[in-house]
DNA sequence: AAGTGGTCTAGACCACAAG
DNA sequence: TTGTGGTCTAGACCACTTA
């Protein structure tokens, strides 16, 4: 065991509570002073785990008593996974694939639809992207969204086909900083309608993002529509 | 300024930032160690309440560069919000009413729904409460929760009609731990429909939530249905 | 009283952006 | 090179639960 960092951490503390190797029969962790002997980290960096750890759902902890694991939240996604949503789906067991997807350029006015952020102009050059998504070859979600071309440059296919998060995660001087997110729901639209195999007007679980790069530039700004069959979201709220 | 804990200096900053007391012309506030002398608080404090506004969209942080204020979110939900839900939606400028409340008795195996946790038994005492909710004086929501009356006895009329999450904080020997929330859309039921005056099978942004003590142990759980024309929840994902 | 997690201090070094 | 935020160390004290 060399030299974790915080990331590293908590995918080994994950990978070791699914092997069972540190719950007891109560599902109960090692006190910190234990788990920081063993992982040779202080306790900085392991509460810092533990608290990822917490908010996606692994573990809790309580007060006094010690830290826990939990039963897994099978079918929902959780909104504090890290990485892309193809990484999230792959936790869950499920495989998301990208069945149709098309590229065009066109400009900020053009959009179906506007970021919250005003301070673009009119004629920002974009880059709409159209994917239809599936999850385990079932219709699972439309994704309409808009990157700055500015900023993108280009976009190859065989990225539109795979994780374009960890497309502009490999870019050079491009470094996402974080995600507003807006979820909603909406009367499903045609488009979307059609590939999900639902009546126009059926209820449809929307996420509206807005990706921004580390220095508080906007990237891009998307809207998808998932099948409110199949699509849900999972969080903790820590209450103190 | 005597000696500010995280939570104090959280409010602290957001009172500064509102009244513009803390930004410059590029909505810039001051560096860290600025910050640190000003309110006389540690780099580890100072961070875990910045941290908390960054999370709740009031600011963002710049690698390199520094920590800006951002335009607010005006008409959305922080899912990252302290407190109850009333407090959250002051904070949106706008007021949280009940206008209708009742409970009675009931057991888990007679709920309209069930907790993902199974070691409840099916004759465990609940109390049911059924209220509607409005914002503003529109009608905003319907909410199904179950307490186990084993834990918080008994719900008095009071209570109901104003924030339930503030009368459990109160109780002794009753300290909520976390809340699992679901967030997903469903067709409206009729219950939902006549309240919010939609049709049937309309669009239903439903929220799912499970609330434990500190201890671990399931205190509640229940289903909210939101008018989908007016509540749309808001979060930052980080990303590293 | 003992052991657990929660908070906070003080300080070091690293990574990034801009001049 | 300078100044910013990001990460990590080491250690103290507090609050809570259980015995």
């Amino acid at each position: 065991m060399t030299q974790l960092n915080t990331a590293a951490l908590i995918k080994q503390l994950i990978a070791d509570i699914q092997a069972g190797a540190l719950t007891d029969a109560h599902h109960k962790l090692p006190a910190e002073p234990e788990l920081m002997a063993h992982y040779q980290v202080t306790r900085y960096t392991l509460r810092q785990a533990l608290q990822s750890l917490s908010k996606m759902g692994y573990t809790y902890q309580a007060h006094g008593v010690g830290t826990f694991v939990r039963p897994q939240q099978a079918d929902s996604i959780a909104l504090a996974h890290h990485g892309g949503l193809t990484a999230e789906m792959a936790r869950l067991g499920s495989k998301l694939t990208t069945t149709k997807a098309q590229a065009a350029p066109t400009t900020r006015a053009q959009a179906d639809f506007q970021p919250s952020e005003t301070t673009l102009a009119p004629d920002d050059p974009l880059i709409a992207v159209t994917r239809l998504r599936a999850k385990d070859g079932q219709p699972y979600l439309m994704e309409q969204s808009y990157y700055r071309q500015t900023i993108i440059k280009t976009i190859p296919e065989a990225a539109l086909y795979g994780s374009l998060f960890n497309y502009c995660e490999a870019q050079r001087d491009i470094r996402i900083g974080w995600i507003d997110q807006v979820i909603m729901s909406e009367p499903l639209p045609q488009v979307a309608a059609e590939y999900l195999n639902l009546p126009v007007g059926a209820p449809c679980l929307v996420v509206q993002d807005e990706t921004y790069l580390s220095t508080g530039e906007l990237l891009a700004f998307s809207k998808q529509y998932y099948d409110y069959r199949q699509a849900k979201f999972f969080m903790v709220k820590k209450v103190h």
